[in-house]
RNA sequence: GGGAGAGUUCCCGAGUGGCCAAAGGGGGCAGACUGUAAAUCUGUUGUUUUCAACUUCGGUGGUUCGAAUCCACCCUCUCCCA
């Protein structure tokens, strides 16, 4: 199991995560399936057949519900999900930030109270990784604290160091866990994840600090959480060459079809984001020539596909703008798998295409030629 | 034939003299959404020359400074008794 870099073009990189569950080719968008499927109704075999190549599942979300002993009991995320391919698990990092009203964050951990019947319960950085061991993922992120934007610098610095602390905490407890009999993946990766906020010096040192753990691959955490873009490709800009050349690196939760081609640029390999998936549900559907709101009146009588000339199971398979937006109004799940496929669909056909332009070497152009229109309305 | 009740803005439905262009839903229209407490949330929804004016609450007429609200008659509908 490792990271290739297969060729790069300015700072963009061209590479090959190998995996125990198999090889994933980056750039690459991984496919968020917090709760173990896409929301909107997709499951493993429509993630094949859209071109997904990591599933993204979430620990606080599973070990909530249905438990992490019930997942590893199935056989762990493969197992019970029936997707074969690699999978990444969020550590519930970001449920501590975006669970705050419900949480107490101490050098320990962090206490909860389940969204879901309040019931109090603790998480620090090893009962994460006992509970990511349990999924059986390929990969588990550490356990971070993802800060909020904005935050003053002496927040960002003290909660940098105990990220830093909870990240040495999660690759011990990953070793030993590694040892044990009864786990799942003996080779189960461990991801560290920068932190800082928008402060590049703390985002640099940080960084540098965790490099020389040797993880398996480093995360920027704690971006596009309400910080302009520019602002965020500055912070990864300043971050980029302080990551190990030879890991793969993985910009956390980002972001629009501009975003990722900007962070391409500046030699991010791994995403993730809930936005193709959340926003079909809600009708926004992403197109090469700009994002369409099948929710709009104009296409009510619309027989065209979602996008002409696309090859997703939706556009491909016939289905008008104009069915799925009744089927939208309609509240038929239906609507929602279409739309959904279709955007998963063109996230992953874009990082295909940002692949295949590496190999070109024409990267540069192409992003030139379509990071604008992708952001555009129609 | 006798009795009781009801008709409100696209729909349902509050309102029973001025603070009512009229609550609240629904529907419509538009917007937001970036490691998913999000099939959610926000705005808007009589007309116009929109910091104001005009028209509107089944119809017509009346009372009043002022009516969706009170009175008279009419129309329509619902229920009960024959």
């Amino acid at each position: 199991m490792s990271y290739t870099l297969l060729r790069q073009e300015s700072r963009a990189r061209r590479g090959r995560f190998i995996t125990p569950h198999g090889t994933a080719e980056t750039p690459a968008f991984m496919n968020v399936a917090t709760a173990a499927a896409i929301r909107g109704g997709l499951g493993a075999q429509d993630l094949a057949a859209l071109g997904c190549q990591i599933m993204l599942c979430n620990t606080y979300h599973l070990h909530l519900r249905p438990g992490d002993d019930i997942i590893r009991s199935l056989g762990g995320l493969q197992g019970f999900t029936g997707w074969q391919g690699p999978t990444l698990t969020d550590s519930g990092g970001f449920q501590v930030f975006s669970l705050a009203a419900l949480r107490k964050i101490s050098e320990e951990g962090v206490r909860f109270n389940s969204h879901i019947d309040g019931r109090r319960l603790f998480m620090g950085p090893e009962e994460s990784m006992q509970i990511q061991c349990a999924l059986g993922s390929t990969v588990a992120m550490a356990f971070d604290e993802c800060v909020e934007n904005p935050a003053s610098y002496d927040y960002a610095r003290l909660s940098c160091e105990r990220t830093t602390r909870w990240l040495v905490r999660c690759r011990d407890e990953m070793t030993r866990l590694r040892t044990l009999p009864s786990t799942l993946n003996k080779e189960q990766m461990l991801f560290g994840i920068n932190q800082g906020c928008t402060f590049d010096d703390l985002r640099v040192s940080h960084m540098q600090e965790i490099a020389e753990l040797n993880l398996d691959g480093y995360a920027i955490g704690g971006l596009a959480v309400g910080e302009p873009a520019e602002e965020m490709y500055r912070v990864i800009a300043a971050v980029e060459p302080h990551m190990p050349r030879g890991k793969i690196r993985y910009l956390m939760g980002v972001g629009t079809p501009a975003n990722i081609l900007e962070a391409v640029s500046l030699g991010v390999d791994l995403f993730d984001c809930v936005m193709p998936s959340r926003n079909a549900r809600h009708g926004h559907v992403f197109t090469r020539e700009g994002i369409r709101n099948l929710n709009n009146a104009k296409y009510k009588a619309d027989p065209l596909p979602i996008e002409e000339g696309c090859g997703c199971p939706s556009c491909a398979g016939g289905h008008s703008r104009a069915y799925i937006r009744h089927l939208l109004k309609a509240d038929e799940m239906l609507g929602m798998r279409l739309a959904v496929g279709h955007n998963m669909w063109f996230y992953n056909q874009l990082m295909t295409r940002i692949r295949d332009e590496l190999d070109a070497g024409t990267f540069a152009a192409f992003k030139a030629a379509v990071q604008t229109r992708l952001s555009s309305r129609v």
